[in-house]
DNA sequence: CTGTATATGAACTGATCTGTTCAGTTTGAT
DNA sequence: ATCAAACTGAACAGATCAGTTCATATACAG
């Protein structure tokens, strides 16, 4: 348990990205937010860009790891798990803390595809892409890869309606759309 | 035509905007870029945020105007509408300083639903809903509001896909999703 | 030609930005 | 008890932030 102070500033540093933005946030805010020194912060990590890249993997690991022991509570089959993805979706909404996508904010304030930020940003999108491909496959579609982009589509279209407010239910709309596509994807499939 | 430097800086500020972020963007960068004296610039605007709001407004003119008369031009009917905006939706992610939605990232860097930037963006993304249900009803969907909460949400997913660069082809995902979506409207009406 | 509105550059405020330096303190293992 | 590693606060650097001030310049209408 050596490191804990750099994994406490990450947990910490986490929270208040996600909260305030990353270019809004500075490293004094930081020091007052997690308690934390700047000089430990800086030993740590030698810019902040690092610990943004830092924070970044945490959230990947933490979101992506809820997401997939969510949907395998809610349903025992891939097909099953696929739709629960939007009901998993729907919880994240209704937390109160809920400020939409920590890695679509990242690309947006790091707009450039070179960037680090941005690229291990869209990294987490294809790592997310990979499981829903293969809980397609699973399932049973008949093309899989095409199904998992438009699952992914309509969740990240579903987050960005959830933050942005202009949807009363986005979960619940994107999850009839993806029962229709997941029908189709199968129906086609036992038709052929 | 007296308001000519203000409507320039609007214009000019945008581009700088949509490249680099808004926190990105100082006023002294608008001053390099744009040419017109910070003196001026704050003559016309009190504050930054009222520029951003501003460029904003240019923006959502712009956008929708732009994707009502471009759908238009690809089809005659309002189904085929509803379609073609993702056609156009392609031709605007090939445009080289394509950098996805500028509300998207507005909403991201004011995180906050209650701020003034934060309420504009998802302003426009309300008027785009408007515009979609106009459509979906007079294209006889069953229900047209959920499908234009749907073909919405299916939109803002391919945006953020298309500038997160983790689809190869995020408006044909969406355009045939789109279609399933479509058809299952039209055809429940059809059949019940 | 004159008066008014608009635009300009440059300097300035005070705050904040990322990152550094340094001298001293806490911590934990041996 | 000792020693090294980790942590701390505070001051500092130099740049940049939003926004102001002021004296001057340009444009245009009567």
């Amino acid at each position: 348990m050596r490191p804990s102070k750099r994994d406490e500033l990450v947990r910490k540093a986490l929270t208040v990205f996600y909260r305030d933005g990353f270019h809004a946030t500075g490293m004094d805010t930081l020091v007052l937010e997690t308690g934390i020194s700047k000089t430990t912060m800086f030993k740590h990590f030698r810019t902040k860009e690092e610990l943004i890249l830092a924070v970044l993997r945490l959230r990947d690991e933490n979101f992506r790891n809820w997401l997939m022991r969510r949907i395998a509570d809610l349903s025992p089959s891939p097909a099953g798990q696929l739709i629960a993805v939007f009901d998993a979706l729907g919880e994240w909404f209704a937390e109160p803390d809920f400020r939409g996508c920590m890695f679509i904010k990242a690309a947006g304030e790091y707009p450039e595809a070179g960037h680090p930020i941005h690229a291990q940003s869209a990294e987490h999108k294809r790592l997310l892409k990979k499981d829903l491909e293969a809980m397609a496959r699973a399932a049973g579609a008949t093309d899989p890869g095409l199904l998992a982009r438009q699952l992914l589509i309509l969740k990240e279209g579903a987050i960005v309606a959830a933050h942005m407010g202009f949807d009363p239910d986005p979960s619940q709309a994107a999850k009839s759309a993806a029962q229709a596509l997941l029908a189709q994807a199968l129906g086609a499939g036992a038709a052929g």
